[in-house]
DNA sequence: GATAACTCC
DNA sequence: AGTTCTGGAGTTATCC
């Protein structure tokens, strides 16, 4: 940015509406709300602060309506007739307004006859005039034709200060379909029903958008209905042509008033600290007080910088430790180890070292029984080997390779490995443990590059050695199709050629150890330690414990349930072919929407992206409350075909022919919020909401002479949200043991009954969702307007959630992450993303995030200590099997059930501690069966 | 491979 | 004040 001048235009207006709405009634020391002061406060603040700065005013002016009366009212008289009276308690607040402007020594502008609006474009005009560039601090979407660029470079942009986005034509583009210059004319056809600017029935922005995108401009539009076909729309631009042409006189920006103050005027200079201080400390804004206190007015006289003083707003982002140069990656280097001599000199070097790379190559993907092929080391850059123990198969008498006995080779890996001075690093190392774990050798002690890439990343990328070492190393790894092939003429690992092997299993060690050595530089410096060593490393082993133990399935029971579904389903395939009149693929989606919406005609479907009508579960109970009986069936229908493919059947095939149990496998990086994930099978879907559905669980069983315990956690997500929004009277109903739902319901609705309990339950979790009052509407069946008193209401009586979700956003925007208790991060790298869409996508996953992280965070950490409590308890023969967010399935000999009922509860209920205290008691509940059905 | 449907917390 | 999908996952079937 070179000196030239930079006007800042701020839509004071606007702004107090939108944060009177978005922030907290916050009142003064003597009682007046001041809200909207406060947030317009530290708008002007910030804007301030950034004088002089790239892209920051040199100039600034706070443009506000002077009365509701403008010159529009002359051309159209219900221009803004229906506009409502603004809310009680904002009234008091629009001299605040003026107040706080003065307090900034800024200039104030408004004139008698002419809007905002107006004025905006008009001082506008004139800077670009001469040569200046502008930004207008609104979000109002009328401003934005006013938007523009010269030579591609930004002349006018907007600045939304609440979302912290800039708009440029991009964003003009993205919303509007067109160009700023053809804005006025699709706000012209969609009208305003705030401003009460009429446009034409039935036409909103997409039709708008569609109209001026055909015809080119709205006067086209206009002219060209008469010779389109028959149909509403026509009827309606013919009939409200007049309209339409009003509406774009309404919307047009005068650009052309009279400059109440010239340019030269608005410079933006050192604010004067005194009249500010006195207007902060008046109304109790007691943080920005203190700023001013310590000499940072905002740009106010300059202080010398001090040191060691990081400016406030910097984002927390550490620049990539510098490592010590080190050569690139040489496959040539690497060694082929196919003597016990040479293997032994790597155990030495490893032993050197005190730390060494480790991987594992194998004959399948199943590290339960995949067959070992391969283990490859690396002791530093350019030190890496391979050592075959596999190739050429299992066939006895086969052509083999040379290679060192397995069995002698395993031996001398076994003291390395389980060496308490010699630090084991790999990428995904519980996948390597469970196959070692097959030889009897464990791995400890241990660091793995892929949790350590999830404690520092989550959110901004994968982390896959291969993507981690072109982002890091800026290498391109071998892959395993370049080894092995895909799909039919994939050949095992076993069969690829030795130096191949070598340069593939060798490369994927080295690149290992080079990313621990950044990683493990960074986890300090980034604060990931302390929950990188508290709870995802621990777990990789424990986890790695849960898979290999697997549970036990009765597969005779799913069998008989496939034959079960199976009929029930022929016989509704009969019924629902009948009522259709014709026989069609059900399991088709397109075929279905064919059907109902085509051929029967059924009224008010909705049609996706891809132009196929959606048949989805909300659209089939629309349709069966609207009396159509074919939708229920085809909804049982639906969950009969999914529970039989994907778990009756399903689950049979999952089965280990080796161990007879179903050994699913857990991500420790598949959720971005730290939860656990789980493939192949997954087991954290199994279906317990129906009936029908819930009979899957009881093929889930305890081996004999053993029962099954599922121990839960009751509500805890709820129970940390009370804790970390700090929400005295939800904090207390947990204390209390009340119904929370029920307590919800009479803070919202004054009683409780089953209707207000259930709507108090739907509102609880929405909250915590980022939910929109349109989202909400949908959920309850009420109208957004209701939806948002309800959100209003719940906000005015837990203050604390309110502030939660406006902190978190903030935090989130200011630097890039949410965190749990525990210190988890979660990026959010769209938070700030043109898109409105991606941008309030993020929003909501960042109000979860913490929340979500905190309860996967605590269960983690049970699950860690989970197995020396029982061990200690004299109870190592309970077994973790599974864990469902929430929830933790144990397997335990008949007689060890109630013991370990205890200290199962004891591990749950302080998962937390010492680090943390909670405010809220965690509750745990606990069944026992010999199913997992049973347990529930 | 993408999409739409279903399953769970 | 204008607008539209409550967060996090995985699997299966269909269709291109």
């Amino acid at each position: 940015m070179s000196d030239k001048n930079h006007l800042y235009l701020v839509d004071g207006s606007s702004y107090i509406f939108r944060a009177y709405h978005r922030l907290p009634p916050l009142t003064n020391p003597s009682g007046v709300p001041v809200g909207a002061v406060y947030g317009y406060t530290t708008m002007l603040w910030k804007l301030a602060k950034e004088l002089h700065e790239a892209d920051g005013p040199t100039h600034l002016a706070v443009i506000l309506d002077h009365s509701s009366e403008s010159f529009r009212n002359q051309i159209y008289d219900q221009y803004k007739a229906n506009r409502p009276e603004p809310p009680e308690d904002l009234i008091p607040q629009f001299p605040l307004i003026r107040d706080a402007t003065r307090a900034f020594s800024l200039p104030c502008i408004e004139m008698e006859g002419f809007e905002a609006d107006d004025l905006i474009a008009s001082y506008t005009e004139a800077a670009v005039r001469e040569g200046w560039d502008v930004t207008i601090v609104s979000s109002d979407k009328d401003l934005m034709q006013l938007i523009r660029e010269g030579d591609g470079v930004p002349q006018v942009d907007m600045l939304d200060t609440m979302k912290n986005v800039r708009l440029g034509i991009e964003a003009v583009q993205e919303k509007f379909g067109v160009g700023p210059a053809l804005v006025g004319d699709i706000l012209a056809l969609m009208g305003d029903s705030v401003d009460n600017v009429p446009g034409v029935r039935g036409v909103g922005p997409k039709t708008a958008t569609k109209l001026i995108l055909e015809y080119g401009d709205l006067q086209k539009t206009l002219v060209g209905a008469a010779t389109m076909k028959p149909s509403k729309l026509r009827d309606n631009l013919i009939e409200h042509a007049e309209m339409a042409r009003l509406s774009r006189i309404l919307v047009e920006l005068k650009r052309d008033c009279p400059l109440p103050d010239p340019l030269d005027a608005l410079r933006l200079d050192a604010i004067p600290p005194e009249p500010l201080k006195a207007f902060l400390d008046a109304h109790g804004f007691r943080s920005l007080s203190a700023k001013l206190d310590v000499g940072a007015a905002p740009g106010g006289p300059p202080t010398p910088p001090r040191a060691g003083e990081a400016p406030a707003a910097a984002p927390a982002v550490p620049s990539t430790p510098a490592l010590p140069p080190m050569p690139g990656i040489d496959r040539s280097l690497y060694e082929t180890v196919t003597t016990i001599e040479a293997l032994d000199r790597w155990i030495e070097a490893a032993r050197t070292a005190h730390v060494v790379a480790v991987d594992t190559e194998t004959a399948s993907l199943d590290s339960v029984t995949g067959d070992l092929v391969g283990v490859s080391l690396s002791t530093g850059p350019g030190k890496a080997c391979y050592i075959p123990l596999g190739h050429g198969g299992t066939d006895m008498f086969a052509e083999k390779p040379d290679q060192i006995p397995m069995g002698d080779a395993l031996g001398r890996l076994h003291a390395l490995f389980a060496d308490e001075a010699v630090l084991k690093v790999g990428h995904n190392l519980k996948y390597d443990i469970g196959v070692l774990a097959q030889h009897g050798l464990s791995i400890a002690p241990y660091d793995d590059t892929l949790v350590m890439s999830f404690a520092l990343d989550a959110g901004k990328h994968q982390h896959g050695l291969d993507e981690l070492a072109k982002l890091h190393l800026d290498h391109v790894c071998l892959t395993f199709k370049e080894m092995c092939g895909t799909g039919k003429s994939q050949i095992s690992f076993a069969e690829v050629p030795l130096d191949r092997a070598t340069e593939y299993a060798a490369e994927d060690a080295e690149v290992a150890w080079r990313l621990w050595k950044l990683l493990k530089l960074r986890l300090p410096i980034e604060g990931g330690t302390r929950i990188y060593e508290m709870v995802d490393r621990p777990l990789v082993a424990t986890v790695e414990t849960m898979e290999r133990a697997g549970i036990m399935v009765n597969r005779d029971y799913l069998a008989r349930l496939s034959g079960e579904f199976a009929n029930d389903m022929l016989r509704m395939e009969g019924e629902i072919h009948g009522l259709a009149g014709q026989p069609f693929a059900i399991g088709s989606p397109k075929q279905l929407g064919e059907i109902l919406f085509d051929k029967l005609g059924l009224k008010g479907g909705r049609k996706g992206k891809s132009g196929v009508w959606s048949t989805d579960q909300t659209e089939l109970e629309r349709l069966e409350r609207d009396g159509v009986p074919i939708a229920r069936l085809i909804l049982e229908w639906r969950q009969l075909a999914k529970l039989k493919s994907t778990y009756t059947d399903a689950l049979q095939e999952q089965i280990n022919a080796v161990t007879g149990r179903v050994h699913t496998s857990y991500s420790l990086v598949g959720a971005q919020t730290g939860r656990l994930s789980s493939t192949d099978p997954n087991l954290q879907n199994i279906p317990i909401r129906t009936e029908v559905g819930r009979q899957i669980r009881d093929a889930f069983i305890a081996a004999p002479g053993h029962v099954l315990m599922a121990a839960d956690y009751s509500q805890i997500e709820l129970r940390l949200a009370a804790h970390m929004a700090d929400v005295p009277e939800l904090k207390e109903a947990f204390a209390q043991g009340q119904d929370i739902h029920a307590a919800t319901a009479i803070e919202l609705f004054g009683e409780v009954n089953r209707d207000t309990r259930g709507r108090a339950k739907t509102v609880n979790f929405s909250i915590l969702y980022g939910i929109s009052r349109w989202g909400l509407a949908g959920r309850l069946e009420i109208t957004p307007d209701e939806a948002q008193a309800l959100i209003a209401r719940y906000f005015e009586r837990f203050p604390g959630i309110s502030d939660y979700i406006t902190d978190t956003l903030e935090g989130a925007r200011a630097k890039g992450y949410t965190e749990t208790l525990f210190g988890r991060k979660t990026w959010f790298p769209r938070i700030k993303a043109a898109s409105q869409h991606e941008r309030q996508g993020s929003e909501r996953a960042a109000i979860n995030a913490p929340i979500q992280g905190t309860s996967a965070d605590l269960i983690k950490r049970a699950m860690a200590r989970m197995p020396a409590a029982l061990a200690d308890a004299g109870l190592s023969d309970v077994a973790m099997l599974l864990q469902v967010h929430d929830e933790l399935v144990f397997e335990a000999p008949e007689g060890q059930a109630e013991a370990a009922g205890e200290v199962i509860r004891r591990v749950m209920m302080g998962a937390a501690e010492p680090v943390l205290k909670l405010s809220v008691p965690l509750e745990v509940e606990i069944g026992i069966g010999k199913s997992w059905g049973e347990a529930h």
